[in-house]
DNA sequence: CATGAATGAGGCTTCATTCAT
DNA sequence: AATGAATGAAGCCTCATTCAT
């Protein structure tokens, strides 16, 4: 039993290798222009190997959204549980949280916007594909509980939650895409940092209800 | 003469053809998913026809964007041009618009998002790509002068008027991209202006000078 | 009948034209990269008119080599018909007609060399085939002629004449190709007519009889 | 490490296999006309096999000329180190190297020819360009210095070794050329041997100092 | 006769995926 | 489990040739 147990943690070490440089890869030539090639060599591997732990192109790079999305949803249900802070802080949390996210993989908002391509998840097996609708839906939920709770203390305008929380989810998302657009067309310094604060700080303001 | 006039005009009606062609197919599977085949079908044409009106596939594309772009700005300068309104009515405008340019070609977005990727865009004769660069800068540039009178007014926030600018088109660009997103993935109803509705509410406040 | 000759005239003017710009393309970028498009740029006609004069692109091919077979017909009779001259004087009067050759169109060579691969001669008709077979034999045969009367009076070596035509063309066309290449690789210095002096000289000096 | 060799010499075998097939299939049609998919099939492997062992079809087509090219190196310096023979001798010996190297494949001389076309170079990548460039300066060379060796001793007429040996190389060429092409045309009986033989006899005769 | 837009076959090349070792 | 050579299906694009005007 120790033996099958070493065999499943390297077995999902290999799986993390790949994933890392799966990661790498597609954030630099993006979807398509990265071959299975390109990420077994940056893994160290033979593109064989690939096959053996994910069932194809498609399915590797629905893992790494997959992997954004469950610490995307750690981080959100982590603001939600905070049970010493009101709404406002929450939001103020979410923001936070929505930084790291982004820090954490700068790829995600990417991934999910290649997932709208439904052309592109006919390959995804169902499962996954459930698993990624699955924690998205819990994601947006659990932002809309935030919101829903700031609406019901009087403290947001009274629109529904699920509204605000794509809002929220739409404006972080599209600065990020606009910003890293402009960055490369122009080629000019990078002010993602300061608009994300700038936008957040339009929203919270936005979405306060009038004394 | 008459003669030189009506080719030039079924050159352009050709070209206008294939552009219509291209834009359903592209919306349909993508960018790389699509294949000039594809296109040459859709507009019943021979494959190497498409190539006397455009140099490639990415020009192609390219093209269908900058009539976006095109579009665009017009709008745009259209609402900065009117003397008898204010900051906040042209701001008004400006949504107005923005809501034109998506209905006028929702595919416009994620041509944008395309262009982002350097890599993609290798292909673009030069000439097509500054086209491209400079509808972008001048369209933000007028919504930026908008926001500026906004500011100088005292009736909106005292932001820099360009990182205004990026934040509007940010947020339009994000709820377009992530409720049609939504839309696939979940199959569902589509609150898209619902949403847009509610996202330049919540900007418009988010703002607002206090008073 | 004098506009059935005036029309005659103006076809075969036309055809010379075609002929011109297409030994330029040809010459410049060879029969697989030359396009009948830029040959038809070059004669400022269109590329259908082309298909007016020639059959297709190896039949414009094949006819500009059998003008210069026909000049180097002309030139090698004239020197056979020198009647006050021997076969030595007849020789020195060959080489320089090879020179006159060469620069009428340098293309010569290369053009006859193309005619050796079977498959480039598919799509030549008949006629033009035979036509070309024909000039080439005459003139090998008028070279033969010449060293068969230097081997008649005892002054050449005494070899088959046939042989010796055949040598006589085939340090010629050599030495103009490989100079050519070498110029080419090496993007040195144009060697080309003093390479052919000394190897006439020695060809001269190979079959002169010994005393 | 048995391992690793077999896997190499097998490796090279392949390269050998293709080389072949694109001889034959080169051979028959010409660069043009020969297609990656006849050399495919000729190989008994899938187009795709064909780039995991050259980068392109050019190269493929280079790599033949190199191995030649080779050869004809490696007999040439033979001949330049033959201690205990004459300039003349070795002038007999250089010429039946050039027979062997004909002989090993016929295809050189044609080969070398098409390397003229510097558009057909492109896409070469440097590294090929410059070992050809190498090996054919190096032939020439040693050729050189055997003309040189006998220019020095007084049995060769006395002129720039460089220009003799251009003008070897271009004869020898030049014969098989014309008398391939002659064979083809005229479907008629191949003379090669015995015109070769003539012209190294007349360029012997016609280099030899006189006494 | 001349045009030149349109055709469409076909070539080169890439790359996700498989499979024998 | 891992390899990596081989596959072969497409895709983009070119260009000789045709044909309606």
């Amino acid at each position: 039993m120790g033996i099958q147990e070493r065999k499943e943690r390297e077995k999902e070490r290999r799986r993390q290798q790949i994933m890392v440089a799966a990661k790498r890869v597609f954030s630099d030539k993006g979807f398509n222009k990265a071959t299975m090639e390109d990420i077994a060599q940056d893994a160290e591997l033979s593109p064989g190997t690939l096959y053996l732990y994910f069932k194809n192109k498609e399915e590797l790079y629905a893992s790494l959204s997959l992997r954004i999305l469950q610490y995307l949803l750690i981080r959100v249900e982590h603001v939600l549980e905070e049970t010493d802070s009101g709404p406002e802080e929450k939001l103020n949390s979410l923001v936070e949280a929505m930084y790291d996210v982004y820090e954490f993989d700068p790829l995600i908002i990417i991934n999910m916007f290649h997932l709208q391509s439904s052309e592109t998840l006919k390959n995804l097996s169902p499962q996954l594909m459930s698993e990624i609708k699955d924690l998205s839906r819990k994601s947006l939920g659990s932002i809309a509980k935030i919101f829903k709770a700031g609406v019901d203390d009087g403290l947001f305008i009274d629109r529904h939650p699920t509204a605000l929380a794509d809002t929220f989810w739409a404006l972080f998302s599209g600065v990020v895409l606009w910003l890293t657009s402009k960055k490369i067309i122009n080629e000019g310094k990078d002010y993602l940092k300061e608009t994300l604060e700038l936008a957040f700080d339009i929203f919270r303001r936005g979405i306060s209800s009038p004394p």
